[in-house]
DNA sequence: CCTGACGATGACAGTGACTGACATCAACAA
DNA sequence: TTGTTGATGTCAGTCACTGTCATCGTCAGG
C-alpha cells in the first residue's frame, strides 16, 4: 500500500461524473475535482492528459475488446459482419454498467467539447477496426469503409439502446441498425 | 473603408496556414497569428471562437451547399442517393480550391488537435444532412444512416482525391466509393 | 536492521488559450 | 455638428496544462 488512499484515479474518474453532473463540464474546473477526490490539481494531470480524457477511460477497453471480437471472428465472414460482431462484442461491455453509460452519455451530449473528443475516440475505433479488418485480408477501401460503417451502426445503436429505459440487449440493437443499413443500400 | 486595412480575417487565415505548415500547430501561438497579420490576439479571437477554428472556415459553407443539394435534388430520389448528391456537390467546393484543400488537409492530418475538431464538423454535416433527409420524408433512423454512410463516403473519396495527384473530378471520386460501399453490403 | 533505488505524490513557478470591461476613433446618419 | 455604430486596441484576470524539484512510504539487497 502507498503512502496515500488506494484509487486515487478511480476516485477522480468519480469526483469529476459528479461535478459535470452538478455544474457541468466549463464550470469545473481541474482543480475542482481534483480537490473533491482529495489530491492536488498536478496528480490529475499526471493521470489524465486532459480535462476531457477523465470521461474516457473506458475507451482503450472498448476498443481492444472489439478489435479482438473481429479477430476471432470466423475467417469466412464477410468484413462488414466481421465488424459489426466487434460493435456487439463492445456493447456487451456498456451493457454491464448501463446506469453508468446512461449517466456519462448524458454528460457528454450536453458538452460540445466532450462531444468532439468522444468523436475522436470513434475514429480511433474505426481505425483500429480498419487495421483489424485488413489482417483478414480486406483490401484497404473496403476495410475503411467496412469499419466506418460499423461505427456508424454502433453510433445509432447507441442512441437508441440509451434512450429506450426497456432496452433489449445493445447486440439487438446492433443487428436491428444493420439491417435497416442495409435496406437503405 | 474603416480604420484599419480591410480584411484582417482573410489575413488571419492565410497568417495562421503559412505559421501552422512552418512551424506546425502547437508551436504557433494565436498572438503569433495576429502579429503576422497585423492585428492585436484579441482581435483574432473576436474573428474565431478558438485556435483551431481559423483553419474551418469555409465548413458553415460546405454544409450549407450540401444541404441545399440534398433539399433541391429529385423527390423521388432514395435518401442515400440525395445525400450523396450533396456530397458531391460539396465536393465541388473543395475542387474549386484544391491546392488549398490539400495543403490544409496535410496540417490537419498532422495535428490531432485540429483532426479533432475536423471531426466535429463532419458530426455537423451529418446532422444538417440527417435534418435535410427528415424534410424529404425519411424516418429519423433511415435518415441519420444515410447521412452518416454519405459522409463516410465524403470522407473516404476526400482522402483518395486529396493522395492521387490527377484525379478525376470528387464527383467521381464520390461516385466509385459509393459503389464500393454498396457492394460491401 | 540499514540503505539505496523506485514510484506516486506535493509544491510551485511559468506559458499560453481565452474572456470581460473599458477606451478609441473613423465612418455614417440625423 | 453631433450622436451612434462597429471594429479595434489595451489590460487585467482565470484556467488548462507543463517542467522541475522535493518528499516519503515501500521494497530489495546486504
Amino acid at each position: 500500500m502507498g503512502r496515500w488512499e488506494p484509487d486515487a484515479r478511480g476516485r477522480m474518474i468519480k469526483a469529476a461524473l459528479d461535478l459535470f453532473a452538478e455544474r457541468g463540464f466549463e464550470q469545473t474546473t481541474a482543480g475542482d475535482i481534483a480537490e473533491s477526490a482529495g489530491v492536488t490539481e498536478r496528480t490529475f494531470f499526471r493521470h489524465f492528459a486532459d480535462k476531457r480524457e477523465v470521461l474516457f477511460d473506458g475507451s482503450a477497453t472498448l476498443e481492444r475488446t472489439a478489435c479482438e471480437a473481429i479477430r476471432s471472428a470466423p475467417a469466412g465472414l464477410p468484413p462488414l459482419d466481421a465488424a459489426l460482431a466487434g460493435m456487439a462484442a463492445g456493447g456487451d461491455l456498456l451493457q454491464e454498467r448501463r446506469e453508468h453509460a446512461v449517466r456519462r452519455s448524458l454528460i457528454v451530449a450536453a458538452t460540445p467539447a466532450l462531444k468532439e473528443r468522444e468523436l475522436l475516440k470513434l475514429a480511433s475505433m474505426t481505425e483500429a477496426t480498419t487495421e483489424a479488418l485488413r489482417e483478414r485480408g480486406a483490401p484497404q477501401r473496403d476495410a475503411a469503409l467496412a469499419a466506418h460503417s460499423a461505427v456508424t451502426v454502433f453510433s445509432v445503436a447507441f442512441v437508441h439502446w440509451v434512450s429506450t429505459p426497456d432496452a433489449p440487449g445493445f447486440a439487438a440493437c446492433v443487428a436491428e441498425t444493420a439491417a435497416a443499413l442495409r435496406a437503405l443500400m
